[in-house]
DNA sequence: ATTTTTCTACCTGTTTTCAGGTATTTTTTA
DNA sequence: TAAAAAATACCTGAAAACAGGTAGAAAAAT
């Protein structure tokens, strides 16, 4: 007999962590060994090397699950990554598969769908719930753009304009030239090839920035 | 002995549906007897009146959360409904309240909370989950300013503008004057009393318009 | 049927953002 | 330690947003 594959949950919401246990309590194949709430309890747990499966949120309080997938796949790329989230934004599910992970979940998918998917990643193939296959599918290679990194400042910068504050606001708010924040808005604008703020916000909602 | 509580869920996440039927599987005061997907199976539900308690997501695919538990509540006003998010805005809470909602649960509750909280409710307390609890209390009355009512054209720009549109690019999209729709752009801030789109954004974010 | 609200549109300014440059200092990385 | 990247700051001009006003037509509510 084969022995069941290792899994554990990172999801800061009790009722999902428990939802999959009781998911996959009886089945043979996948065993539920802990689960967490945040990046950080993952990342602290010791036998982390032993664990076969990962089911990531996306959404954590502490670290994005994109960025975790990342340092997780570094330590140990043998681990099976299914990010598990909300949101559909493509340019999200891109990053999760570029960082490694084996698959990517809608929270609104079956648990048909859950399942299936958990077993299509074991055998070693990239897993999608069916809302999610179409927006992989019609992804061709040019929107692959690379997302523009930001620097410590301009992170800064894009939450206080998030935050509904203006430039004067802002140059009041971090110490800084009036000037030199219009140069920093201009370098977020010109990187992210957004023309105003409102876009600039959507583009990094949409890229998890 | 007592009838159990006749409770139905309305989430589009079958997981935390399963979750909370499981959770409740073994209670003998609270029995889970359906659960939709969406705000408009719910008021289809043909024996709605003889539901007792609804755990009602905030954000459904279909309607919003808030709206519905009014309308559920104008009909039905025995029903206990609970609400629940993943979100714990002041002012999305306070709303939910003011339309007569018994309580609000954050997902991130544990399960023991989750418990708790629907037996308060069912003795006619308000019931809030810890983190909850926090935001409500240290809410004064000034706090609850009116949320501005938007009429449907001015939800209409509120979405293109969220979407990084401009005035132009609105005005060709509606077909309307570049001048209307700066008016349109003008009684947005004034009514929610911010001074720039990212603020609106914002608030209306809060405020879940 | 009448009042109220919404949608439409215009005018006049001021303020802010956007877009193009350049350039020095500081910090980080290789 | 040298090279690269980031943070700082300034100048100029065009474009867009913001703020104040008014007002008639259309739609909705009473």
């Amino acid at each position: 007999m084969i022995k069941p594959y290792k899994t554990v949950i990172v999801d800061d919401h009790p009722i999902v962590s428990e939802g999959l246990q009781v998911l996959f309590s009886q089945s043979k194949e996948v065993e539920i060994i802990r689960s967490f709430k945040t990046g950080a309890a993952l990342l602290d747990y010791g036998s982390l090397g032993k664990v076969d499966i990962i089911l990531l949120d996306i959404f954590l309080p502490d670290i994005n699950g994109i960025d975790l997938c990342l340092k997780i796949k570094k330590s140990y790329p043998k681990i099976i990554i299914l990010a598990m989230s909300s949101q559909s934004e493509r340019s999200i599910v891109l990053q999760m598969i570029k960082n490694g992970a084996n698959g990517y979940l809608l929270k609104s998918a079956s648990l048909d769908e859950f399942k299936s998917c958990i077993h299509k990643a074991i055998e070693g193939e990239l897993a999608f719930s069916n809302e999610v296959k179409g927006i992989v599918q019609k992804t061709n290679i040019h929107d692959l753009k690379a997302i523009p990194r930001l620097t410590r400042r301009e992170k800064e910068i894009l939450l206080l304009l998030a935050d509904g504050k203006s430039t004067q606001e802002i140059s009041d708010a971090l110490f800084l030239s009036y000037l030199t924040v219009q140069t920093h808005r201009r370098n977020l604008l010109s990187k992210c090839q957004v023309k105003n703020v409102a876009e600039l916000l959507k583009f990094a909602k949409e890229n998890a920035l």
